[in-house]
RNA sequence: GGCGGCGUGGCCGAGUGGUUCAGGCAAGGGCCUGCAAAGCCCUCUACUGCGGUUCGAUUCCGCACGCCGCCUCCA
């Protein structure tokens, strides 16, 4: 069964067939530094460092390319209100970036590219399309000429004559049309400037993509991937510029899309007021809550952010630490997510692992594959007592059950680890406590015994009375 | 107005032309437990509406209604 992805280009899902087999490069467009990532930002890139994790799991060898776009309007009134230079703005949110995603389980890509590291290959370029008759100078600007390049609009599928229609006010003076774009943008005074052939200033938005992009994967690279309102014009401007300058196409041959993150039902916009930080989620629920709830849903779908979300998200990773710790007792040997594993080809025929990647290799059916673990947990957890029992059988079936869910939770990111004790000295006072009560127990003084768990309870200590003893743990995440 | 997506049980969210079932959360009952917790078992008669195709549609087609996104910087 192969691996089947929807291709917005053609509006279905379709096999994934690289350029290369065997080889797939991919280019996620990163975020522009002027701010703290938000939540859909993150699941976006999340999704994307989901879909590279997968795609090496499947044994393809894959170059994952992302930028930051470290040079643009808002850096510059950034750096504005706070007094300082562009770079150190840049510098700052980028670090920032870098903090979160690691904390929501991303790793980083293959090569990270900054705009402001190509800006003679971006110069070249525009030269390029400019020479071709694809774009213009106005002044110290230069913009692309839309209508010189036939397939435009394309990837979005709205013609210039439809978009014309709902166009708004405010052209800008040196346009031909109202929906060119800029390639090069003049810089104003106290602006950061590179100098060109058309005077001083700094690269439109959308070339360092279609630039950097071919630069480090070729033309006609293979996974072109972004959030769904990138669609257009940024990823329409990308083609118009690629295929125009290469006088070819394709420049991508597959774009996928993610859905948008909704706030209660709206969009999440700074003009709606309900921006919410990704740090602020790592910080309130982990960054492994996040994980799994960006990617308990498809990749394209709108989800909604909200707490019942989140609260929903930490119950079931709640269940899969459980299953992880309790097997780890019942096998004697800890169970912890494995990750980097590549499954070997021809092994997709049995078991839970097999369900897993027939869902997962539908266009990346996190869904059902996250269902596929939970009814691995449900199966382990029925061979929990036998097996601690010593029921040989029980114990091979759990042991190669966990095998599979060390294998599969690695595989999406996560870690399920149990928070530590702070200390020795916290462990010891619980474990003190615990001895306390179970003489309380055992005179069958109940009242006293209830008090201490509620107590520990209480201080994020969760006690658990077994036939073979007392167990505690730490809760869950944050917030608990 | 143009383009696109979506409407599944209390909530979230997969999936399928027909005989058993997504999964999670929540709720109720049971087992276990001194009581809990965790876990297990059971229950909670789902597919927006109306037509059409079909022996049979939640699944295909059409229409209607509703929701959402993009069309301007936007992840």
């Amino acid at each position: 069964m192969a691996l089947r992805v929807y291709d917005v280009m053609r509006r279905e899902v379709v096999e994934l067939r690289p350029r290369e087999p065997g080889r797939v490069g991919m280019y996620v467009c990163g975020p522009t530094v002027y701010g703290p990532v938000h939540i859909g930002n993150a699941r976006t890139l999340v999704w994307f460092d989901m879909i590279r994790r997968y795609l090496r799991y499947r044994g393809f060898d894959v170059t994952y390319v992302m930028n930051y776009t470290d040079v643009d309007d808002k850096i510059i009134d950034r750096a504005r209100i706070e007094g300082t230079e562009p770079d150190v703005v840049a510098k700052r949110y980028a670090a920032m970036f870098e903090r979160d995603m690691a904390a929501l389980g991303a790793q980083p890509p293959d090569i990270l590219v900054r705009a402001t590291d190509h800006i003679p290959d971006m110069i070249g370029a525009i030269r390029g399309l400019i020479d071709a008759g694809l774009a213009y100078r106005a002044d110290g600007d230069v913009f692309f000429a839309v209508e010189r390049f036939p397939d435009y609009g394309k990837l979005s599928r709205r013609s210039l004559d439809e978009m014309r229609a709902g166009e708004r006010v405010d052209p800008h003076p040196g346009k031909r049309h109202p929906l060119d774009f800029a390639l090069w943008k003049a810089a104003k005074p106290g602006e950061p400037a590179w100098d060109s052939p058309w005077g001083p200033g700094r690269p439109g938005w959308h070339i360092e993509c279609s630039v950097m992009s071919t630069k480090y994967l070729g033309m006609g690279f293979d996974i072109h991937g972004g959030a769904g309102d990138l669609i257009f014009p940024h990823h329409e401007n990308e083609i118009a510029q690629a295929e125009g300058l290469a006088g070819h196409g394709p420049f991508v041959r597959y774009w996928l899309h993610a859905g948008l993150v909704q706030m209660a039902g709206e969009k999440m916009s700074k003009s709606v007021g309900n921006i919410v930080s990704a740090g602020d989620v790592v910080a309130a629920w982990g960054g492994e809550v996040a994980r799994y709830w960006a990617l308990s849903a498809s990749y394209r779908t709108q989800v909604v952010f909200s707490e019942d979300a989140l609260t929903d998200a930490r119950a079931a990773l709640e269940r899969w630490r459980t299953f992880a710790a309790a097997a780890g007792r019942a096998l004697g040997a800890p169970v912890a997510p494995r990750p980097g594993l590549v499954r070997p080809p021809g092994t997709e025929g049995r078991g839970y692992p097999a369900r897993f990647v027939a869902a997962m290799d539908d266009d990346f059916n996190s869904a059902g594959a996250f269902a596929t673990i939970h009814e691995l947990v449900r199966t382990g957890n029925r061979l929990l007592e036998p097996a601690e029992r010593g029921d040989a059988t029980a114990r091979d079936e759990l042991g190669s059950l966990a095998d599979d869910f060390a294998e599969l939770t690695g595989l999406l990111g996560f870690r399920l680890e149990a928070p530590e004790a702070s200390s020795g000295l916290v462990a010891g006072l619980v474990e003190l406590l615990l001895r306390l009560r179970e003489e309380a127990r055992a005179s069958r003084d109940f009242g006293r015994a209830d008090a201490i768990r509620s107590g520990l309870g209480e201080l994020g200590v969760v006690v658990e009375d077994t036939p073979s003893g007392p167990r505690w743990h730490l809760s869950g995440g944050p917030e608990d």
